[in-house]
DNA sequence: GCCAACGTTGGC
DNA sequence: GCCAACGTTGGC
């Protein structure tokens, strides 16, 4: 089993919105970064467990985790001209972007800030989420650091 | 709202 | 194949 981090938007789609979705589950869909796209298409497995991220928010943070529940498929947003991911050069013959389900597991106790993961960067060391500048939204995680990150949840503040 | 970092596009 | 211009991400 592997673990990944997946940021969104909570204006879009929170966690919130995942608990409350048919069956908890939801399509990954609208992600158009091609390291992001291999990491669903490719290396993403059923019962993977995912970090969910919330950015470009007030407090930027992992709030809650959720379950890979549908391995990687052509990701439909692309091919929808009413869609605002829609992108003309993905061919439903040859689907450019892809996406997978996730189904919500539960929230944490607390946000755990970024600028707290921040202040652990020696713990997680090669975490891409520390690194400066880094803008992807679907990354894996190493099973310490997941562990290390959700240890924080209820560690003494 | 600002802007640094990064990915993509397209001219050459 | 280089690289400048441009658009986007996302923290602050």
């Amino acid at each position: 089993m592997r673990y990944w981090l997946m940021k969104s938007e909570p204006d879009e789609f929170s966690i919130t919105d995942l608990e409350n979705r048919d069956q908890q589950t939801e399509g990954w869909d609208g992600v158009r970064n091609y390291q992001a796209r291999n990491f669903m298409r490719d290396d993403m497995s059923v019962g993977d467990k995912a970090l969910f991220y919330h950015s470009n928010t007030k407090v930027p943070g992992v709030v809650g985790i959720a379950t890979v529940s549908r391995e990687g498929y052509p990701d439909g947003t692309a091919f929808d001209p009413q869609d605002p991911h829609y992108d003309p050069k993905s061919d439903p013959d040859k689907p450019r972007w892809y996406r997978v389900d996730v189904t919500f597991e539960r929230q944490l106790d607390r946000v755990i800030p970024l600028a707290e993961i921040k202040d652990r960067a020696d713990e997680l060391e090669g975490l891409p989420l520390v690194r400066k500048g880094n803008r992807l939204s679907v990354m894996p995680v190493d099973k310490a650091h997941y562990d290390f990150i959700l240890g924080l949840e209820h560690a003494g503040q």
